[in-house]
DNA sequence: TAGGAATTGTGTCTGACGGACACAGTTCAG
DNA sequence: CTGAACTGTGTCCGTCAGACACAATTCCTA
């Protein structure tokens, strides 16, 4: 990654204007806003900068004044579609609550731009936003006599299953339906042919299958973590 | 998704060949097979048709011959890749073990091929392997007394931990260090010149960075996980 | 006030990608 | 033995990110 050092500083830097030559007529702003609702109405791969750039009525290289190269661009369409973290200090019930808010929230923002789970991936340089998200979740957990380790693993963890099953409700193919009924009309048919293989799937789906709401799998995998954090929590505060 | 029936025929069909015309010089396998060992090597975005027909000796619409198109392809990495489930018959400990050593055998296949969670995303055609695997977790659960539901929303959940993490470990910039070392080492200026705003990632940073072994992100998931689990499991044992 | 000098938008070009299509050579069934 | 089916190849297309040179614009300085 030699894109490093520019991806921070456009993250991070101030933009300062140079002083000679024609104003620009676009902004750097305007054209990650138009990048990002363009990924949101299409997805993330129909944005080019050939789209793009016709999207906002230049050539595809006047792009290449504002940004280095797509990569960057990219990293800021993330900071941009995640926007700032909500504000969990009104909230009562403690750190479970707090993370749970938390969690749903950023839940909704993943819904909102499916194209944000296959972005954010890997260390790389996270920006103001993403960095707020990631303060504001550790901040649940100040009263809880985690140590600071466990509070990045606790984040990571709850980060992690909600990001997954945003990955799956949102992937094509799952948007009329529920990700498990999706798979589920996929599947049903070489369970059925295969069910004396795979009796434990068959028999799963078909339950879960005809039971099972909406954003089950969601509230199901926080409950349990925030039960097994709630054992921790308890065994620290001895 | 019209190349999904062919998919499923490529993933549980039967190979039966055509009577005329000259006999095939490569095979399906050995195509996939050489695809896994270069996207391994080398990475998933590297292995383009062109440079996989290459490695075999043969023109890259040869290899049209054998699948309709990429996307097959890549699911066919995807099952081979995956590999047969491991054996967990002759554990003692409960489902918490088996479950647990589940976990790390994917760990340990995910990290093998990295590329592998790129790919499995979404509602998609399973593959034998696949399959195998989702049985495979859901039989260490047979004897807890959850529905069937619950059984396939704690496996997705204890797979979207594992493959969370195993996407941050094996991310470019991540190979020489632990996720959250290589983290810490790109942000540490910036969590430096603004520690002021993000106080509790700053600390959290580095108190992680100092202590924090190798895979305490994963362990440390897994055991809040299953302490959750373990909950509800007494709970519907009542 | 008349220059450079810096900066912006454009047009052209390259190499890589997935894949459509026509064609020649090979093999078997009738 | 002939026609049908099948395999591998060569050529072509549209799209992608991006390099580079160039003309036009704007400001700082002499």
């Amino acid at each position: 990654m030699v894109t490093q050092p520019r991806t921070a500083e456009l993250l991070w830097g101030s933009p300062d204007r140079p002083k000679r030559g024609p104003k620009p007529a676009l902004s750097l702003e305007q054209i990650v806003a138009t990048a990002v609702s363009m990924a949101d109405a299409e997805g993330l791969a129909t944005v080019s900068m050939q789209r793009l750039a016709e999207d906002l009525g230049f050539t595809k290289m006047s792009l290449y004044r504002y940004t280095p190269g797509k990569a960057e661009l990219t990293a800021l369409m993330l900071d941009a579609a995640l926007g700032p973290a909500p504000d969990l200090s009104d909230l009562d019930g403690g750190w479970r609550a707090a993370l749970h808010e938390w969690a749903l929230r950023m839940w909704a923002g993943l819904r909102q731009h499916p194209w944000v789970v296959d972005v954010a991936v890997g260390p790389r340089v996270m920006g103001p936003n993403e960095l707020d998200w990631l303060e504001t979740g550790l901040g649940t957990l100040s009263d809880t006599g985690l140590t600071g380790g466990e509070r990045l693993d606790s984040v990571v963890l709850i980060t992690g299953h909600v990001r997954s099953l945003a990955q799956q409700a949102t992937a094509p193919g799952a948007e009329t339906d529920t990700p498990e009924k999706a798979l589920h009309a996929i599947m049903s048919g070489i369970l059925t042919d295969h069910a004396d293989r795979y009796p434990e799937a068959a028999a799963a789906f078909a339950s879960a299958g005809s039971s099972s709401g909406q954003d089950d799998a969601l509230e199901f995998g926080l409950a349990r973590i925030f039960d097994g954090l709630a054992a921790l929590v308890a065994e620290r505060a001895e």
